[in-house]
DNA sequence: GCATTTCATCTTGCATGCAAGTTGGAATGC
DNA sequence: GCATTCCAACTTGCATGCAAGATGAAATGC
């Protein structure tokens, strides 16, 4: 009716019904997250990409409760493609599904997050073994950003500024496991760090000062640089230990149901 | 018609479709791999585990390409479950859904099986480690299970029997990460590893006779008896490791259409 | 007033229907 | 005979319809 579409809307003549959801399939109208242009990607991949960003900006809470007749209501599409984006977002861990009674938002438990931390331990370790094994590493773009990440990270600590830091701090994770060529541990560690960005966000002002964090990360770039693949490993290992051992008595103190 | 349904069928005057759908969907009729018995998951379920073990098992081989249509008439059910399952197969990388062709098995590449050995690397050094972190390793069934896995290794190698040894290296394996205590661990080592089982049968006769696995299992189950947890890490990364040194060499002969 | 029972409603799981797109082959022009 | 064009048939993606089960509240018995 009253709707603004914007110039660019293409096919707008397709269907009678899904017109919200085909501007969300389009890759408009996410909230939170605009992330770059990608070509539609079809119903499922937009609604499990919203409901995901939603949990992780905890716009939709833990313990949130709600039928698939309402979400699908409000991203303007049938039942279907969000019945299979909550499969997925399950197999995740984000929800589960209540075989009659709804989708629950999961809670993140010490216990989740615990076998996260773990998992990311193993998984970056490994990346940084593979970055360190591999050949050219003086082209190397991922040591470029590797290093330049590292950087921020120590300015925005000069400056105090922790949300830069935390930042920072993901871009090198990401570019960890992104740089390292194997793309099954790149899926399987951006799966598991994103169900713990939401504790990582509420924890962050509750630690300690992350002050050795960039010397840790320089230690990892220099082990890859070195080629010492065990050395590189370690230090990623070591790192992630690190963090995980000052989250664990912040998770025994904070009311778990906020995560 | 004809149909012999055996004495338990439940649930028989249900909707007048999909009774074979129902049989498969109870445990029964899944070919290759009974498994324990179990609850009906579901037909999304059902068809997943069907096509999964058909495609482990070579019943459906790489570059195998089928409708849903099909498959959902020769599993009795819809084409909706199937098209469910299909998505989790080509998340975890069996098949590949070509948008409007169908559905295409994929073959292993020599790449895609070194990946899936890194990522067993990291998965099950880093539950070596929990294990030999946690504290009740006298009472550990766990620990069991990896001693006798790993003493039925070393008789069917005495005895000769490759297909008794993998087995028994399987167990070993299973019961490595199953242990760990880290759900998420164990969920992912057996979506990676089940990936790898392809292979290994057809490598199996390929490559030298493992005699020093028996023994590099057992410095795993030592490290973690002693909880020395580097240690056990170590040691379950350099098994592997091992493992995927004898690998390579074999890829590169091999017809890889084959996986 | 309180416990019990029943039923209407709401939920997911799946079947079916429909539309858009691609593809292979048949028909046509040369 | 060969290239080109067009169409019919399959394909998946998604909407909708329907049934089984759970749940909570209203009605009933005490």
């Amino acid at each position: 009716m009253s709707e603004r579409k914007g110039a660019t809307a293409k096919r707008q003549a397709a269907t009678q019904t899904g017109k919200v959801a085909q501007a969300v399939a389009e890759g408009r109208m996410l909230p939170g997250s605009p992330e770059r242009e990608q070509a539609s990607e079809g119903r499922v991949e937009a609604a499990y990409r919203y409901l995901r960003n939603a949990i992780l900006s905890n716009e939709l809470p833990a313990g949130f409760q709600a039928a698939e007749n309402e979400i699908a209501a409000q991203l303007g599409m049938s039942r279907t493609p969000v019945h299979e984006a909550m499969a997925r977002l399950q197999e995740e861990g984000f929800v589960q599904i209540l075989p009659r009674k709804g989708i629950l938002v999961r809670a993140l438990t010490p216990a989740d997050l615990l076998e996260i931390y773990d998992v990311l331990i193993a998984l970056e370790g490994a990346a940084a073994e593979l970055l360190a094994a591999e050949a050219d590493h003086a082209l190397s773009s991922t040591l470029v950003e590797l290093q330049a990440s590292t950087d921020a990270m120590a300015e925005a600590l000069a400056d105090g500024d922790l949300d830069a830091w935390r930042a920072a701090d993901e871009r090198f994770h990401d570019a960890l496991v992104a740089g390292c060529g194997n793309g099954r541990i790149q899926r399987m560690a951006a799966t598991v760090a994103g169900q713990s960005h939401r504790a990582r966000r509420l924890t962050l002002h509750l630690r300690p000062m992350p002050t050795n964090s960039a010397a840790e990360h320089q230690a990892i770039i220099d082990a890859i640089r070195s080629g010492d693949a065990a050395a590189a490993g370690e230090a990623a290992r070591a790192h992630r230990r690190h963090a995980r051992g000052q989250l664990v008595p912040i998770l025994k103190r904070i009311n778990f149901r906020q995560l």
